[in-house]
DNA sequence: GCTTTGTTCCTTTTT
DNA sequence: GGAACAAAGC
């Protein structure tokens, strides 16, 4: 059993054999930090320790899944007893056990970022506040953000900071939409991704009989992918371990791509503090990737300041060169593509699942949809608008929720017309406000209609409550998850409404409700599963992360996904595609941040993934939410050192030797090509308003505006900008500095834009330059 | 109350 | 390209 240490190198032993104490390994991609992972567990086990006394966070279910079956071999069943999964999913377990102290029955609902929006924007409407102002996304981040960094409502509330910079957003009561959302999940009895982990720590600290009782049960705790966490995370992890101070910390700072959603590189330097015995190991040997792609992302992310010393390298093969490829279009980016692993599968026998296609949003998938699907090369898209998403399983799954939490609102919204009942806005306004009034919840009101409310309405509400009360004495009798979504699915209505519908659309509906309830019998028959309830179903579902996502057996497929969806991942060819500015790196990051250091680092996560080849690719234009826009390489490319790209760039595939170039039949105009919209592919989903979308003519390019920034716009120092000052900003142009005010620890400025007018900046965020 | 049609706004990444 | 909303007609 113990010959699996021989194969590791020196500072893999190291952290494998490193029993006690706290310990942090620093893996460089492609260092095999999964398999020591794996193996240091094992090593666990077989040093004697129980399997439910190890605790290992992962940042998917899937890689929690593979690792058990992993260690499963090695040391046997026994693995199944582990603790393993995504910080989310395993807190959320031990919230439906402890919930109960915080005042949440185990069956609490847990809102998607839909519903936590569809929620404010109830709550802003009620508030009567301006909903063109307080827009639903912002305030969610922002929510976000303050409960990432166990910001609880009232401390906002009372933070003159917070308040100060949301007036200076022109959005103040920003912290009473916090409060009343907050109270409005509780009553709802209902937790966001947030509060799962919010609430663990809310839990841990007023509740130090449940700490203790994990504290002593987590004997071990392993956090993978330790760069991404955030504080709320973080502390959880440092509360559960204070006892036994076996805390094992992966990670790598080169690959931190989860600011935005509050993670924090800090929380390595902490951890030094924290812990002052703490062992640190680093894993530098690439074991992945050739010395070229190994060498050339070195020589990219060496531009990043922030970083901690860290010499990666490879002892594998030299490779080939980078190649970049310049396309005319998007559309045309995806048939070179498309056409690129069609011959490099046949010149170097590779299969299909040898190639990922990354990029990095979502959207971008579509060109490379239709032109791998002209040349028959099978493909799946990872992420995305998921399954889940899709309204009629969104449907289905909120009268799950309603029958297992009568206090679900947002649930509730979904079905009380659904299918259609003769229930209007009207009645349902009018039941929450008679709830409200009388201090009860919805379903007091509705399981009691006739007690308060008069009207033709009342009747088909009656009907809805029998309905629902009928599902909970199902409920009651313990019926499995299965048992319960099949009987709803069909007595609701809702599967004979789809099944009528012979529309293309109404078909592939029905097929997805279908597909739906397969997968709640998987859920079911699945032997890992003790529970298998509905509540724990929805639990889980809630929570499976975009990895999770399930395969129809055939492995051998193109992988598609945004770079955020490949860590972790590797391929033998990498396509990283649209590196043009204000795509990658991303508009936003352009606008918002002084420095792309995380976009900077996403590109290096995507460059890594590559084991033999590496292409880049960009579009001279694209079209970008229905308008044709021009683009220009991205910087990244050129922050390449140059001896590792291939110079020559191919322009569209007429220089190719395509033998079997199926799309023959559209040849690519030899001159700039007239661009036309995208055919729409033949499939169920067109809806009709994309049609006729597609049969309105062309939206013609806008003129260049007035002013374009130069690239290398760098903002001057604003602190002493005042009234009469010239000005220069990269989208509004020139403009005459009118006012100054200082606003809290921000101040704001008043400038009028030659070509824009009016405008009110906040100095803290505007890109400005003074002109001389 | 329901359905259709038109308009506007938003556009990063994810649990 | 799409979600969410408003308006208008049934």
């Amino acid at each position: 059993m113990k010959d699996y240490l021989a194969e590791l190198n020196e500072p893999q032993y190291q952290a494998v054999t490193h029993e006690n104490g706290p310990l942090m390994i620093i893996a460089g991609a492609g260092s095999g930090k999964t398999r020591v992972l794996t193996y240091r567990i094992a090593h666990l086990m077989g040093q004697g320790v129980d399997a439910f006394n190890i605790l290992s966070l992962t940042f998917t279910n899937k890689a929690a899944g593979e690792m058990r079956h992993r260690i499963e071999k090695i040391i046997g069943s026994e693995a199944r007893n582990l603790w393993m999964g995504t910080f989310h999913s395993v807190f959320a377990k031990i919230l439906r056990i402890e919930g109960g102290r915080l005042g949440y029955t185990p069956n609490f609902t847990i809102y998607d970022s839909d519903d936590s929006k569809s929620l404010i924007r109830t709550i802003v409407k009620e508030m009567k506040l301006d909903d063109k102002t307080y827009k639903p996304n912002f305030i969610l981040n922002r929510i976000s953000g303050a409960k990432n960094n166990l910001i609880s409502w009232q401390a906002y509330l009372e933070n003159p900071i917070f308040g100060g910079e949301d007036a200076a957003a022109q959005m103040p009561e920003i912290g009473r939409i916090y409060r009343t959302y907050s109270m409005r999940c509780f009553s709802a009895n209902a937790m966001d991704f947030d509060d799962l982990l919010f609430n663990t720590n809310i839990l841990f600290r007023d509740h130090l009989d449940v700490l203790n009782k994990y504290q002593h049960k987590f004997k071990h705790v392993m956090v993978d992918e330790f760069q991404d966490t955030n504080i709320s995370q973080y502390l959880i992890t440092r509360k559960l371990s204070a006892v036994h101070q076996n805390i094992c910390v992966v990670g790598d700072d080169a690959q931190s791509i989860y600011a935005f959603r509050g993670a924090n590189i800090q929380n390595i330097l902490n951890f030094k503090k924290d812990y002052p015995e703490l062992k640190v190991v680093k894993l530098e040997q690439n074991y992945r990737s050739t010395k070229m792609i190994v060498d050339a992302a070195n020589s990219l992310i060496k531009k990043n300041k922030n970083q901690f010393e860290k010499n990666t390298f490879s002892d594998n093969e030299e490779g080939d060169k980078i190649e970049v490829i310049k396309a005319h279009s998007d559309n045309e980016e995806g048939r070179i593509i498309a056409n690129n692993i069609f011959e490099t599968k046949l010149n170097q026998n590779l299969k299909n699942q040898d190639f990922a296609i990354l990029y990095r949003t979502n959207a971008q998938s579509r060109a490379f949809e239709e032109a791998l699907r002209k040349l028959n090369i099978k493909y799946r898209i990872i992420g995305g608008l998921s399954f889940y998403q899709r309204k009629e399983i969104k449907d289905l799954i909120a009268y799950l929720r309603f029958t297992v939490n009568q206090q679900d609102e947002e649930a509730f919204k979904r079905i009380i017309n659904l299918p259609k009942r003769g229930i209007g806005d009207t009645t349902v306004a009018k039941i929450i406000v008679t709830a409200n009034e009388n201090n009860l919840s919805i379903w007091d009101v509705v399981g009691d209609i006739h007690k308060y409310m008069e009207g033709r309405a009342t009747n088909a509400i009656d009907t809805f409550a029998t309905l629902i009360k009928s599902y909970m004495i199902l409920l009651e009798e313990d019926k499995d998850a299965h048992t319960m979504a099949m009987h709803i699915a069909k007595t609701s209505g809702l599967l004979h409404e789809l099944y009528v519908d012979k529309t293309v659309e109404g078909m592939a509906r029905h097929e997805n409700v279908q597909e739906l309830l397969n997968s709640v019998k998987q859920f079911v028959d699945n032997p890992e599963n003790e529970d298998v309830s509905l509540g724990t179903f929805l639990q889980t579902v809630s929570l499976l992360t975009n990895a999770d996502q399930d395969e129809d057996g055939d492995p051998d497929k193109v992988t598609m996904m945004t770079i955020h969806g490949a860590k972790g991942l590797e391929f033998n060819h990498v396509f990283v595609v649209g590196m043009e500015e204000n795509l990658f790196p991303s508009q936003m990051m352009l606008k918002n941040r002084d420095d792309l250091e995380e976009e900077r680092r996403l590109f290096y996560v995507a460059i890594t993934r590559a084991e033999k080849k590496l292409t880049l690719s960009y579009a001279e234009q694209r079209y970008n939410w229905g308008k044709l826009t021009f683009c220009e390489k991205s910087r990244f490319i050129d922050e390449i050192d140059a001896k590792f790209l291939k110079s020559d760039e191919r322009v569209g595939i007429t220089t190719a030797s395509t033998s079997y170039d199926l799309t023959s039949r559209n040849p690519p105009p030899q001159v700039k090509p007239a661009f036309k919209k995208p055919e729409i592919p033949v499939r169920p989903g067109n809806t009709r308003s994309q049609v006729i979308s597609h049969l309105k003519p062309v939206n013609q390019a806008k003129p260049a505006p007035a002013h374009v920034a130069t690239q290398d716009f760098k903002p001057s120092d604003t602190s002493n900008l005042k009234a009469g000052d010239k000005v220069e900003h990269p989208k509004f142009g020139f403009g005459d500095v009118k006012k100054v005010e200082a606003q809290g620890n921000t101040s704001k400025a008043i400038i009028h834009f030659k070509s824009e007018g009016e405008k009110t900046l906040l100095l803290s965020f505007a890109k400005l330059r003074i002109v001389e």
